[in-house]
DNA sequence: CAATAATTGCACTTCCGTTGCATGAAACAA
DNA sequence: TTGTTTCATGCAACGGAAGTGCAATTATTG
């Protein structure tokens, strides 16, 4: 049993032939991955299959779900040890309006904000948009 | 000549009936507008000139667009004398989970952050997901 | 092995954003 | 004023992405 096999099994997910190559996917990209990428890089499988298949990552917090403002939804791999949802957590991501692509910063997490009175914070997602080093680099 | 028109006027747009009924919509409502609410709200216009109203309203810095991570755009009025590009201008968004409205806070400005060698920011979108003041109060 | 449950594939729908083109209204020049 | 041009509006249609129902296949369990 290889260490995608143990990792998909210990997060409540079978690991079958089709996840197992989903997750190699997402782990060997750097970037975030939209469903349409994933249709792309796997021509044979169905889209519902790619995409159920995220939204069942996503629900066992393999992945999560990143919102980079190009109304498309992307998704990268949880760090390992990652809870998404807490706080402490939530890390920011970076759009390239130049090479189209988005990054996690995982070392850059989203600061406290104080909310006027009645508000409550759940969540947060804080996207900046520029120029990647990539890109901007030449 | 009304407040309105010559706030249109001034950043360039010709103050036509619809625009003036599409701008005071906006200025009463405070929290952002969909394009589907603003359908709902004027049934008899159409939803192409809607669009490109609200189009035209942010190309002239009237409105801003709103990302809250419902993949819908909403729109804001921009607050008197806003450069909605400048980093100093940059405030948050709050999405309440429940009533689902998004509203902006505009004396919350975005942090600055920091961003690793080769990455030059040129925006930010930072949003707030959870309970509103409204839902929560009660 | 049979029976059950979960996964995958196909077809289809819906929703939102967007564009092309024709019509109508306003500004402008003669 | 009339004619001309420019801009705004309306209608129709397209396209992409998200999502759903159902049948077929595969895996798991007893």
């Amino acid at each position: 049993m290889t260490e995608i096999e143990k990792t998909l099994e210990n997060k409540g997910v079978r690991p079958t032939a089709m996840r197992i190559l989903i997750y190699k996917y997402l782990a060997e990209k750097e970037v975030a991955i939209a469903l349409t990428d994933m249709e792309n890089a796997f021509s044979k499988a169905d889209r519902t299959t790619l995409y159920r298949t995220l939204k069942t990552f996503e629900e066992k917090r393999i992945v999560h779900q990143i919102d980079d403002g190009t109304n498309i939804s992307k998704y990268a791999l949880c760090e390992p040890g990652c809870n998404c949802e807490m706080e402490q957590d939530l890390h920011l991501h970076f759009h390239c309006d130049n090479c189209d692509e988005t990054v996690c910063l995982t070392e850059h997490k989203i600061p406290h904000i104080n909310l006027p009175d009645g508000y409550v914070a759940e969540n947060a997602n804080l996207v900046i948009k520029g120029i990647c080093d990539k890109c901007s680099g030449q």
